[in-house]
DNA sequence: TATCTTGTTAATCG
DNA sequence: ACGATTAACAAGAT
């Protein structure tokens, strides 16, 4: 569940249906998606209760009173509240809960739940440097950035200690929104593409966020959400016509991902 | 079999 | 120092 709708969504259902819930037991099938041995990552939490579940860029941070849990769903992953008879057959990760429920973590590549005890919450490096979240960037703030970052705007969106939340999927609509090649370089652009950009931006994900993010990831009660591809307007949508000018999209590569773009509307 | 992918870090090059 | 690029890592689908 990568992106900040996915994982805004999903932690206000965590604060919904996990807050008050005390651990009696942690499962670990997977010590490596760690950051502390198994032992002691459980030696800690256990009996620990739940409060509130926040999220900054594509992490959730569960406090509780014994110290705080961190998640990374990495690539795509799954948080299921289920009866422990009921467990899905993948899984990295179980909590059970003294009230006889359990929640299930497993991502299906690269994922973290890593432990911060109250004392060292700030030492935790790959949550330190985050930005602040793409919704509570301004445009002020994005004005000033894109007169300094000498880089592409694509490379700026995905940087995490800039803006944190955006990722490989949601940017592709993004930018066409913007009318901006992925390549573009952000000082070049004027006043009003960097209030386009700003536009696109809170456009782009309010309106999967409103949906309960994207119909490829569950809830915690496993509903999909309800941001489709009908929602999506060129993203992975290779050859179809542009929904603005009827030119095929095209998939191009940019650095290390690819990004999918309308060649007419957003000329390099 | 080869290649793709919603993430993040580290190493390397210029 | 900084930006760009690549590889690596715990998988699964096509």
């Amino acid at each position: 569940m990568p992106e900040l709708p996915e994982i805004a969504s999903r932690a206000a259902q965590m604060t919904e249906l996990l807050a008050g819930k005390v651990i009696q037991e942690i499962t670990v099938l997977q010590p490596k998606c760690l950051n502390i041995p198994a032992a002691e990552f459980q030696a800690s939490l256990c009996g620990a209760k739940l409060g509130k579940t926040t999220c900054r860029g594509k992490w959730l941070f569960t406090e509780t009173d014994l110290g705080r849990l961190l998640l990374n769903l990495g690539m795509g992953g799954e948080l299921l509240l289920v009866k422990p008879d009921r467990l899905p057959e993948k899984r990295r990760l179980v909590f059970h809960f003294t009230d006889g429920e359990a929640l299930s973590v497993n991502f299906w590549w690269f994922g973290y739940a890593h432990f911060t005890r109250p004392d060292e919450l700030h030492r935790h490096e790959m949550t330190a440097r985050l930005g602040p979240n793409a919704l509570d960037v301004s445009l002020k703030d994005l004005a000033a950035a894109a007169k300094t970052q000498r880089t592409r705007v694509k490379s700026y969106l995905l940087d995490q200690s800039k803006i944190a939340g955006i990722g490989n999927a949601y940017i592709h609509d993004i930018l066409f929104q913007a009318r901006l090649h992925p390549l573009t370089q952000l000082i070049t652009l004027t006043p009003d593409q960097i209030s386009g950009l700003h536009a696109a931006i809170r456009k782009g994900l309010t309106t999967s966020l409103e949906k309960g993010g994207a119909f490829y990831e569950v809830d915690l009660l496993g509903r999909p959400g309800g941001f489709t591809m009908d929602d999506i307007l060129i993203g992975y949508k290779e050859g179809k016509p542009c929904p603005v000018c009827s030119t095929p999209i095209t998939k191009i590569k940019t650095g290390a991902t690819s990004s999918y773009i309308c060649p007419h509307c957003q000329p390099l």
